[in-house]
DNA sequence: TTCATAGTTCGATCATAGCCGAAGCATCAG
DNA sequence: CTGATGCTTCGGCTATGATCGAACTATGAA
């Protein structure tokens, strides 16, 4: 019966306001200064570095010195993933506020999730991969031949990103949508090309706008159906 | 920049080691009373009391009243598959103790995840019914008219399943290993079913004990690779 | 060098919340 | 009814920890 302190010293962590907001600046993956987020939290840089030496001393954030700042960043995509699952907890259990705001629909729509496409476009993205026989599999997917050819298409280097520690593919629960969205390495990569297209910029906080050329060409490459609805093949 | 609060609420929820005990205790999906739970918490039962009221204000957890008794359980399956994420989180980031006793060993082989099969055996289950053709899909999984049969023959009444609310199949990521393995209706009727056959017991917490006959019938039936190891196909 | 910016450490304050003893309801057995 | 058990509520104690002011270190600029 010892198993519950192990969660409460990591959830405890996530348990405080100043630390929340801390941790979900960082989910789009950028790397920020402790002055930055001593901002997004709403706090003072003392109190800020203090939670940051403790996110850092468990492993939840990594530290980079660069001359005199402090950059930090989430130490894995797998910390987003928990905070993305507590938001999803967070909704269903209506600790959320009603409030469902212009900038909530932004995100609903798209948005950066630690370093790869979220939201309905993301959904939408893997879905059409997976109709075009791109990518295979259930939750460790795999690249089919097909895939392979497309994605070095696209400008991905892939034999790059096999060398990595990180997995390739990786589905990842998106928390909006109740569907899975395609992370892990090749993930990044994607939303890092779209991104070089100009198919999509960054907003405030971690939303995603696509321009109207990214629209169609996401909508070509990916063989969705035009915008949203619409019946599917 | 309003985000972090509405996840360190819940956060905060699962943060005190009182709270986190009684919730683990409850991770095996049965209805517990307020004196068992504080039992588990080790605290006494008016501290009990209290958490379990924040808990249940919070919707994680739902309490159902059968004369002097209150029974508590989880509110949904997701509420366990936060709790398996942070597990995995916390033991990544080396918040676990080394100790890796023999019923730590006990409980990757083989536990109940809310009220299905996880762990090795039950990635193995999945794995096994994906590649006899039983299930498909990556996320969302989908029964093949195979897996109906199959399950079918199993003693499971698919249409009894596919009236509920509840998904029939639903990929439930693990936190020992670091695959999928099948909840949902069908990972829970699957893992009463063979507990119906004297496959597998309960033992202490959430171990599952596999007696040798259950062994051999659930390689046999999920056509596994005998023990563990040895090659696949 | 001097000054400015970025960040850490220390110390004191203060609020939150966990905890338990005691008392109060509610349900069941006799 | 009385008594016992299960649980909740109240009140007070206590400890933890979040916060910020102030002083200190480190890097960079002039």
């Amino acid at each position: 019966m010892k198993e519950g302190p192990v969660i409460a010293s990591v959830a405890a962590l996530l348990g405080d306001p100043a630390r929340a907001n801390i941790l979900t600046a960082l989910m789009d993956g950028r790397a920020l200064t402790v002055s930055e987020l001593a901002e997004a939290a709403g706090v003072t840089l003392q109190t800020a570095s203090g939670h940051l030496a403790k996110l850092d001393a468990a492993n939840l954030l990594t530290a980079e010195k660069q001359g005199r700042h402090r950059y930090f960043r989430l130490s894995g995509p797998d910390v987003a993933q928990v905070l993305e699952a507590l938001m999803g907890l967070a909704q269903r259990t209506g600790a959320t506020r009603v409030r469902t705001g212009p900038k909530d629909a932004a995100l609903r729509s798209a948005r950066i999730c630690y370093d790869h496409l979220a939201g309905e476009r993301g959904v939408a993205l893997l879905k059409g991969a997976q109709r075009q026989g791109l990518i295979k599999g259930e939750k460790d997917m795999i690249l089919t031949e097909k895939g392979r050819a497309f994605f070095a298409g696209f400008g991905i280097d892939l034999a790059q990103l096999e060398k990595g520690r990180r997995p390739v593919c990786r589905a990842c629960l998106d928390w909006s949508e109740r569907h899975s969205h395609l992370g892990g390495g090749l993930g990044a990569a994607l939303l890092s090309r779209m991104m070089d297209r100009g198919w999509v910029r960054r907003e405030a906080g971690r939303v995603l706008a696509f321009t109207c050329e990214g629209t169609e060409g996401f909508e070509a490459a990916f063989m969705l159906p035009a915008v949203k609805g619409s019946q599917a093949a």
